[in-house]
DNA sequence: GTCCAGGGATGTG
DNA sequence: CACATCCATGGA
């Protein structure tokens, strides 16, 4: 296997590769990235062709080498800028953490926090239709089982590739999830209303009646999340949910969270759940940084 | 087997 | 808009 290209990628100064890596290690499950010594590979698709990044981390700290693998040119621009492109939207590099940091320095719940995981960034789900996906999948259950769904459903409809001995998967296209029957998808074991969800979400997409443009454009969060709100299996939860992970969206907050909730819990100390009018008292000076509040408080959950 | 959880849909006020 | 009720399934 010859390493086609490799390039820098200049970080931000509130970055810590190590902390985005402790979240990328979250789960044995994951199936669309894979983690070996200190270095993480995902298949990057573009206009037909696809190879595999390797994101490593630089002893200055302040830059990190992608290199490029796979049966592709070796002057493949095009496939270079959208890895860089791919990268810097993952792992939210053009964002300036620091007035998040000053505005939370001492806030009774986020101070620990920021210090704890200093450089963290939110990990984000560039696609759309993937994003969607993984919002309808972990709906109601936990995330170990949501992992599971994904899994199957990535291993059976999603494209992959071997590459120095390791099989990596491409997320399923909206277009080959929209041809599906809900029977198709009933191997995943899941409830026959999330399989109509993900395939009338594949449709929108795939027919071009949804999209991040769109989304984006719609004016203000609460119109974003109204349109959401109106394809059937998207309820709030999932809206900002979405929103922040995708569309990122500084102010997306999916109050309704239970992860949420007992991150708060655990945080205060307290015997019960906080209600959804603490919430919005403790959350309300967060105002423009709700999601990247909301990001680090789930970092207390694993 | 029993019961609860977590989020969405639907219906009512 | 708020609220109540039902749903279908996994997990304890």
């Amino acid at each position: 296997m010859k390493i086609v290209q490799s390039f820098e990628l200049l970080v931000p100064t509130e970055y810590s590769f190590t902390e985005n890596l402790n979240y990328l290690s979250r789960s044995p499950d994951e199936c669309l990235y894979q983690i070996r010594q200190n270095r993480i590979y995902k298949a990057l698709s573009v206009q037909g062709k696809v190879a595999v990044m390797e994101i490593g981390a630089n002893a200055d700290k302040q830059s990190m080498t992608v290199r490029l693998l796979g049966e592709i040119a070796s002057d493949d621009k095009q496939l270079q800028e959208a890895a860089a492109a791919y990268i810097r939207a993952w792992f939210d590099l053009d964002r300036d953490l620091a007035p998040f940091y000053v505005l939370t320095e001492s806030d009774p719940l986020l101070e620990t926090a920021i210090q704890s995981f200093y450089g963290l960034r939110m990990i984000g789900i560039p696609d759309l239709f993937e994003a969607l996906c993984w919002g309808i999948l972990g709906q109601q259950i936990h995330l170990g089982y949501a992992y599971t769904l994904k899994k199957r459903l990535v291993e059976a409809f999603g494209q992959s590739l071997e590459c120095e001995g390791h099989r990596y998967f491409l997320f399923p296209k909206p277009e080959d999830i929209a041809r599906l029957t809900v029977q198709d998808l009933q191997g995943l074991r899941m409830t026959v209303k999330k399989c109509e969800y993900l395939i009338e979400t594949a449709r929108l997409i795939a027919e071009g009646h949804l999209t991040k443009e769109q989304l984006l454009n719609a004016g203000s969060l609460k119109l974003a999340e109204k349109r959401l709100v109106s394809i059937r299996g998207i309820g709030p939860w999932t809206a900002h949910y979405v929103l922040m992970r995708c569309l990122r969206m500084q102010d997306a907050f999916p109050i309704d969270d239970v992860g949420l909730h007992n991150a708060i819990r655990h945080v205060r100390r307290m015997d019960r759940k906080p209600t959804k009018q603490e919430i919005m008292e403790l959350s309300a000076p967060w105002s423009g940084w709700r999601a990247y509040a909301t990001f680090y408080l789930w970092r207390y959950l694993y």
